[in-house]
DNA sequence: CTGAAAGCGCTTACAG
DNA sequence: CTGAAAGCGCTTACAG
């Protein structure tokens, strides 16, 4: 058998069976009962397959003006707790017969003008999952109003109709819940930028329930990376009312934060204690182990697609919570008040 | 202004414009010298403004055989460290107007297969950039036989013709020369799985460099996560003849080994150097910032869609290596040989 | 049960 | 300098 250099394609199946192209278009991806002599669609089936035949996804999306194809508009591909949920998207698109395109939207340029003309004005595209929303940001109502299926995934657009969170506000509660119940009063949460909805939510759950018990964390917004952790922890720790304890905002932050309390003689748990919001497998082998919330990540992934997919098929945009609850990670950077 | 729901068709801006189709297909990509009345062009330039057009994707993929998609299959959507791979392949080929679909080739399953039918078969990609090749798989000849330009990179597929990576030998050798310039003679390499070309380059030039200077290196492969460091590290610490200096083949495994260092009350650096591939922002960080060798990543990217480009472009394949040399970046967890 | 035709939105020889 | 036609590889009414 020699290499074959060109696919085969519809009309070759057709001359080796011996029948019109439209027959074999029919039985390829007719439902099981189309309407073809049992013989025929031997054949035919039996030529598709020596010819490995596949179907030319852009000569079909051209036809069907639907592409099999799904954007992913990621904030920065640096940040290593979005894999999970760019992997579960990933995973359930697969699953269901899409493929994905990715598309950075950086913060600083107007990267997402360009991915919305590359993706949704050239056509490349059925939807897009959007994990970049900053609050405020105008260039957003544009897909949300724009003739492709959107939904917006963690970075919830309010008001939009089409988001794809996970349970943020109850990831804040638990732990208020658990730093209070470890005695804690004197609590702060290092949080991130205002413009991200996710870490707004967070925080105000965060807030709520420990106002709730009579406590008023201090709240030092900053940037979700190590630098930004090790500046805000430092903050934190020069302030006037130094916290016992201290809710992160994520794993980067959390880094940064261990090495400002190690540079100011400051123990963690036994001087202050440390929650890192974002499970990641590094928590448990660092110096002190991390406990963490961990949130249900690869499932926003494939909840997000699912939810997108519903739109695609011509379902009405709608809100989704995943309902999986976030959980406490206990492992040895949290620990009782000192008193 | 309406919004339109319906993006502007080419045949939308000839009508607008008073002209054929063909015209503004011409005007449209011709190249700056095409025969066309100066008047005519402003004209439907204009038209095109107004209506916002941009031509549709998928048409023209299916006339031109072309579809301005590059595939990308990677091992893991997990690995933080190949972000800045990811990163530099994305934008160099977002700037040369091509836009990357994802495709992950885990290790156990036949994604591989999978992906070639999904990918390539349904003609959706102009070519593929490979990271995730192991030695000695065969499903991989197939993609440097197949139809579709393809580029191995970082990961080679050695005889391929094809490989684009970077100095890994000399970032072994630049491990050894530190750590034997520290006086170290009793040395260590926690390498990963043999079957990745990537970390065996890495490994030789290590080994070969070491013994040059006299010392055998005690060479133990693990899996490349924080696991794997800290059971590799563990072995080797237990091992009869245990190092004064260890280089590591990657960062996770690089927590898991301080890890395993700690459990056994083994200082870094003052009983044993450490000595990480693969720098990133975390090395600065840990109770002891980390020396690292750190690779031009994003460059990796970048050269391998240039590389992949030309394929596309009708050149024959060829095997590059990025030019920049690997670079010692000193921290604290390696210091002179204890006596 | 199967074939012939039209058309998805483009581009590009070929006429004029 | 511009238009009319053919065709990329499919799918789907419409005939027969």
């Amino acid at each position: 058998m020699t290499e074959r250099v060109r696919p085969a394609r519809l009309d070759d199946v057709a001359r080796a069976a011996g029948v019109h192209v439209s027959t074999v278009s029919r039985v390829i991806n007719g439902s099981a009962d189309v309407a073809v002599r049992p013989e025929t669609k031997q054949r035919i089936l039996a030529a598709a397959r020596d010819l490995q035949y596949r179907p030319n996804a852009i000569a079909r999306g051209l036809r069907l003006a639907t592409t099999g194809t799904l954007g992913l508009l990621v904030p920065s591909l640096r940040n290593p707790v979005n894999s999970p949920i760019v992997r579960g998207a990933f995973d359930r698109a697969w699953e269901r017969n899409f493929v994905l395109v990715l598309a950075e939207d950086a913060e600083e340029s107007e990267a997402a003008e360009d991915a919305y003309e590359r993706l949704v004005e050239e056509g490349r595209i059925d939807g897009l999952l959007i994990q970049s929303a900053r609050l405020g940001n105008p260039n957003l109502d544009r897909f949300a109003r724009g003739p492709v299926p959107c939904v917006f995934m963690d970075r919830a657009h309010p008001g939009s109709g089409r988001n794809v969170t996970m349970r943020d506000q109850d990831a804040g509660r638990i732990a208020a819940d658990h730093l209070l119940g470890l005695g804690h009063r004197a609590l702060a949460h290092l949080s991130g930028p205002d413009e991200l909805d996710t870490v707004a939510r967070r925080r105000d759950g965060f807030v709520e329930r420990s106002r709730g018990e009579g406590c008023d964390p201090l709240v030092v917004p900053a940037p979700l990376s190590e630098r930004g952790g090790f500046a805000g922890m430092r903050t934190l720790l020069q302030s006037d009312a130094a916290p016992t304890a201290v809710f992160v905002a994520n794993i980067n932050q959390t880094l940064g934060a261990l090495a400002a309390a190690r540079e100011a003689g400051v123990h963690v748990p036994e001087h202050v204690s440390l929650l890192s919001h974002d499970d990641d497998p590094l928590c448990e082998y660092l110096e002190t182990p991390l406990t963490a919330i961990r949130m249900p990540l690869h499932e926003l992934g494939t909840t997000a697609v699912d939810v997108l997919l519903e739109q695609v098929e011509g379902s009405p945009p709608r809100d989704v919570e995943v309902p999986i609850a976030p959980e406490l990670v206990l492992r040895r950077s949290t620990a009782p008040a000192p008193r």
